[in-house]
DNA sequence: AAACAGTGCGCG
DNA sequence: AAAGCGCGCACTGTTT
């Protein structure tokens, strides 16, 4: 059964109705689409799947499947696809879906060594970009303008849904799909395009429940890193071997999962096969295989739920990380996973920091994590709605909310306004919400991206919003001039000179 | 023809 | 004792 979440307090009845306001005036604004772009993306899209189909259609495999199920071949087909690989040729197929078939999905297809397995998920990929992003968009757009749909009445945790299309999980990851679809989105003539986010939000709300003073720690000291540190950790790394991918894993494959809470089974799984997967190599160039053999660990163990792990495999390490992590690293966070499903279970609700009562039938991650979710979304609406329903309004802006992505903003700014605008957001995401949400005992910190005028969604580059004092020691001005707060934006060419200008003075 | 479950995959 | 949270969308294959 789903969960019953209902506004049960004023604040929150009043959150979601100015929500709904700001995000009919989102959803209508609507942002700019590149149609001539977007018809040659398709077209050269389709070409690359015929070019990859039909070079598939030439391998053993693809004869085979054929020949088993004549004219009902349908390389689509994910029960054709298990019955031809597994049953027909003998590929070892040991994982299953929850309906008992076959598993053949990307992990699954990756430990297949055989070009057609290959070509197969190159068309997955490409064919999800071209039928979902692209043809969305082109079903979608109306007179050269996108108008996805914001929804606040679909989810159980009461965050936010987008559809039609869904604006909300346009590709990002891969940098090549990420340039095929985003290059289609521009900024109205004469503009650009700007995303603010916040960073880390959930891991911030989620210290706002716990208050866990090591974890809180974390959020303050700016030096720490807790994703590092599990990297290090979870590889037996010392700090200066950590690199952005091997601490993209500490963080995707076991923090983040951690809080969501999975387990060290398969946390194991998935940080060892990364190991192969994607060639990490430690700072100094050593294969992370060949590290952990190093340190004594050559196999990852057998992973299987309720058989205890094998001494000295990866898997039995990795559940003394997890020990440790829990019972010594983040003891209080622990105790109150504990406390707050015990409450929950003796009331049959709980009540979130934003007024929302959450009832129903609820299984443990659940209770602890949809507080969290919600709550985190609930900084971003609040900020949202200030801004559009507000503030831009007030210092009569012409900047355009066009988007919003669970965590962040998306916006259509003028070239002359883009400054202003930054500074707006500081003011409302961080400095006024944290006042007008005195529950929030972490800093917020948000992060900014621009796109150069009228180039699309894709030519975002970082700009840093920067307290008055630096930019104002850099250029020998005065701070404290500007009309909303004590910050100021440092563009990434501005950003280059000042680090050249600060090491020439070091030097000096 | 429409509805539904299952699978896979894009995002936070 | 259980064992990853939340979405939307495309597609297959079955049921209504």
């Amino acid at each position: 059964m789903k969960a019953q979440v209902t506004p049960c307090s004023k604040d929150a009845y009043t959150l979601l109705h100015n929500g709904a306001r700001a995000l009919a005036q989102i959803e209508a604004a609507g942002m700019r689409v590149d149609i001539p772009y977007l018809d040659a993306a398709i077209k050269r899209t389709e070409r690359q799947v015929k070019r990859l189909q039909a070079r598939m259609e030439r391998t053993d495999v693809a004869r085979t499947w054929r020949k088993a199920y004549g004219p009902k071949t349908n390389f689509d087909s994910t029960q054709q696809l298990g019955d031809i690989l597994f049953d027909w040729m003998g590929f070892d197929g040991s994982e299953e879906t929850a309906g008992g078939s076959y598993k053949t999905d990307k992990v699954a297809l990756g430990k297949i060594d055989h070009p057609f397995v290959r070509d197969m998920l190159r068309v997955r990929q490409l064919g999800k970009a071209l039928n979902t992003n692209l043809r969305g968009l082109k079903r979608e757009v109306q007179d050269e303008y996108l108008h996805p749909f914001f929804n606040l009445h679909t989810t159980t945790t009461f965050r936010s849904s987008s559809d039609h299309p869904n604006f909300q999980n346009i590709p990002v990851r891969e940098e090549g799909i990420k340039q095929l679809v985003r290059r289609a989105i521009i900024p109205r003539p004469g503009r650009q395009l700007v995303e603010v986010d916040y960073s880390g939000i959930e891991v911030r709300i989620a210290a706002c429940y716990h208050q866990d003073p090591v974890m809180i720690e974390y959020i303050r000291d700016e030096t720490k890193d807790m994703h590092r540190d599990m990297a290090m950790e979870c590889y037996m790394l010392a700090a200066e071997e950590v690199t952005k991918p091997i601490r993209y894993c500490g963080k995707n494959m076991f923090v983040f999962p951690q809080f969501y809470g999975d387990w060290y089974v398969d946390c194991a799984k998935s940080l060892w096969n990364a190991t192969s997967e994607m060639g990490l190599v430690t700072e100094s160039g050593l294969a992370l295989g060949e590290h952990l053999k190093a340190k004594g660990i050559r196999r990852r163990g057998a992973c299987i739920p309720g058989k205890d792990p094998v001494p000295g495999t990866f898997e039995a390490h990795i559940q003394a990380v997890e020990h440790r992590f829990w019972q010594e690293r983040f003891r209080v966070y622990d105790q109150w996973k504990k406390d707050w499903f015990k409450a929950y279970q003796r009331k049959g609700s709980f009540r979130s920091k934003t007024g929302f009562l959450y009832q129903g039938y609820l299984k443990r991650n659940e209770v602890i994590n949809y507080p969290v979710q919600g709550s985190a979304f609930h900084c971003l609406l609040w900020a949202l709605s200030r801004l559009v329903l507000r503030e831009l309004r007030r210092n009569k802006m012409k900047a355009l909310v066009i988007g919003q992505i669970h965590d962040s903003i998306v916006s259509d700014v003028p070239e002359a306004e883009v400054d202003d605008y930054l500074l707006l957001t500081q003011e409302v995401m961080v400095e006024k919400l944290m006042k007008a949400w005195p529950w929030i005992c972490v800093p917020l910190v948000i992060e900014a991206e621009v796109a150069p005028v009228t180039e699309s969604w894709v030519a975002k580059k970082e700009v840093r919003i920067t307290l008055a004092e630096h930019k104002a020691g850099w250029q020998g001005l005065e701070p404290g001039t500007r009309e909303w707060s004590g910050y100021w934006i440092l563009h990434p060419d501005e950003q280059e000179q000042m680090i050249a200008y600060t090491r020439a003075r070091k030097i000096g």
